[in-house]
DNA sequence: TTAAATTCCATGATATTCCATAGATATCCG
DNA sequence: CGGATATCTATGGAATATCATGGAATTTAA
């Protein structure tokens, strides 16, 4: 399974036209080869998040394992569902942002990619870089770790 | 299953160009036989880190194993996934290596792969040597020993 | 018909692939 | 056992393809 690796800054046009790097556009792809993206403002972060289509029906499964009707599950899937917009890609490769969605991560001119596994966000890239500090100081301090592997869930 | 082991140098010419040691790419190389690597900068030394990719799904698959969305989620995901890199051999078994990896490591034109199992280190060499001495004396000192195998907790 | 959005094209920069050489190691044959 | 040949590896350079990006052209909507 294709990961979203790395850090990539891109240009945003005077349309709000970015590309999607290259690395994150396999990574979206579908078996048949289409790549399509769906974006939201994340929680918690001046920042959007993005992923296939296919991570977006692994949420909703998630979600389900909530009370059907219980209050949590109706905010968690209008905050996430509502609010996400599912983009194209054209020819090139590259998207347009919604002008809501790049006023909420404050972006001018440029777009920075990273990559978080099975997700990726989209930053405006100094703020990204303070984001990069403090994620960094966090696993630090509180002694973050990787859970080990095997079949306990 | 393949380890990493032994220290190899070797060049890095003006466009960042680094044969993989010939050992490696056979511990890299995928059940298809496909060899891609994830390189990057070490916590707490000047050196990078590499493994494959399979070892870099392994780690998202754990990664999941916290509630999608939680702090502690995405502090390890962005200090993780977000300045690693994805790199490809080309058909001569090397790789290009990023500026920025390039400086946090302090490369010149000489570098050190040095195998630390499922691992592996790339070191400049004369920083490489040094640190090899601190960490036998490290061993020494403390008299630090291999922990058992089996089942523990 | 104007404005907005989508598609198409051109270009420089970057990355990837290909080829050629040389040293080392292994293999084969006398 | 010794020498010659083949194979693999590392390395440098050049040719080729891909990517990001800006602008123009075409389409669609109001």
């Amino acid at each position: 399974m294709a990961l979203f690796l790395s850090t990539y800054i891109n240009k945003v046009d005077r349309k709000g036209r970015v590309s999607v790097p290259a690395a994150f556009r396999s990574a979206l792809a579908d078996a048949d080869g289409v790549a399509s993206l769906v974006l939201f403002r994340a929680h918690g972060h001046d920042c959007l998040e993005g992923f296939g289509l296919s991570f977006m029906q692994e949420i909703s499964a998630r979600l389900d394992k909530f009370d059907m009707f219980s209050a949590a599950q109706d905010d968690l899937a209008l905050s996430v569902f509502g609010d996400s917009v599912q983009l194209s890609l054209d020819g090139d490769g590259r998207m347009i942002l919604p002008e809501a969605l790049i006023a909420h991560a404050g972006l001018l001119d440029e777009a920075a990619f990273v990559g978080l596994g099975r997700k990726f966000q989209i930053w405006r890239p100094e703020v990204l870089a303070a984001r990069k500090d403090t994620a960094r100081a966090s696993v630090h301090d509180k002694g973050l770790t990787i859970p080990q592997g095997g079949s306990h869930d």
